[in-house]
DNA sequence: GTGGTCTAGACCACC
DNA sequence: GTGGTCTAGACCACG
């Protein structure tokens, strides 16, 4: 379900923020959705709680879910806007990776391709919202 | 020169794998030109040897430069072709962080506007090559 | 009425407990006036009356209401001496959060504005004592 | 040295936080100056690493200190500006405690007295900066 | 049953 | 040596 690689480089509780956060860019999991609780989905993966735990706090830090004690956590509301820091960062981290594709002979054509894909994948999800 | 940030939580290796990869695929370092010797550099930086052996294993490593034993370390051949494995690491990335990015509200005119941008920087440079 | 935030991470009781002080303190909630009863708020305001119950022993405790059993909770005694202990509590309390907000460059003419205009709504509302 | 309450309500990696930004704030720590190691104030205060390591997080997303894996953590560079959001959540804070103050009869002498003195405390320890 | 905190360890990467 | 991650537990407050 995860796919986690527990013998990466990355951090475990890093692979699943990247997850999790991959389920709410793509509206899979939609605001205000419950996440699993984090002893349930402990036993679930087989590995301890606080890396969940973890995960899970890093992803509040980030603004993509919120927590209430002894309730739960959920999927927070999206933030547009107020990000201009954040989508600088992202800027630089897209031309690093961009430089690199481009310079081993990724094509122009298939960069735009993946773009409008994505845009029809989260534009398409917004416009559900409106019916 | 190479404006490191010893403060930065990024290691310093990595910073200098990234900084020389750039001078690479921006060809300010052109096939087969030597780079700096392991000793000459660290006492210019004033870091560790261990340090920039290291970050010069990592590049060969990732195929940007080759080592001859007893001479040094020199700028590897442009690898065009053979290359579906790291460029479909690539792909993954860049589907990562756009997703992000259009989630958070980027332009697809701004996306498309720095692709062209770095267009014309790598493939500028490439025509260099036949003059 | 209350507006309760059931998504904070503070807890309800504790919501509680800081609005019903904001109504006394402003005197909106005069010295032996009745409290609405556990089971009528908590049905207004569809929470759990263990939690209502909770929010008033706490009052009590910090001695801003009383309880007479079988009759119900009822806002207690201005209590403006025997307070030193809780006084040095909220002068320390205070030190702390001016200190961080000096540090960060709040203004000093603010601050006094602010503990003005606290002095007229308090002051205000103890003058009508005496009509 | 640092008095920690074991028992309190208060965690203990939150009453750590508070200690040392109250060192950071008072410049008794001052910019880039190190940290105590995780472990060695681990085993001086007889809790566990973790803790501390908690501690240490919570401050650098404070903005407090930065960390350099390897090398240790740090105090940073002091931050004003760019804090509306945080003055404005203390303001709201420093409203709520001086209201309590003021209506358990706190005089508004007493209030300009801590605010003097604070401001010769903090202001003081910038001079020293231009010297 | 939920999240939040904490302990007592361990192993890793970095320098 | 340093910080960063992780496990395998435990206890607490909250509702």
């Amino acid at each position: 379900m995860f796919d986690l690689d527990l013998r990466s480089r990355h951090p475990i509780y890093e692979q699943l923020v990247e997850r999790f956060k991959e389920l709410i860019i793509s509206e899979v999991l939609k605001t205000d959705e419950q996440l699993p609780s984090v002893r349930v989905l402990a036993s679930q993966l087989t590995i301890n709680p606080n890396t969940i735990q973890k995960a899970y706090r890093e992803m509040e830090r980030q603004g993509y879910i919120y927590s209430i004690p002894g309730k739960g956590n959920f999927v927070a509301r999206v933030m547009r806007e107020g990000n201009a820091e954040k989508l600088a960062r992202l800027r630089e981290e897209l031309v690093k990776i961009l430089s690199e594709a481009i310079y081993l002979g990724m094509k122009k054509e298939e960069i735009i391709k993946i773009i409008s894909e994505l845009y029809v994948m989260v534009k398409g999800g917004e416009k559900s919202d409106r019916s």
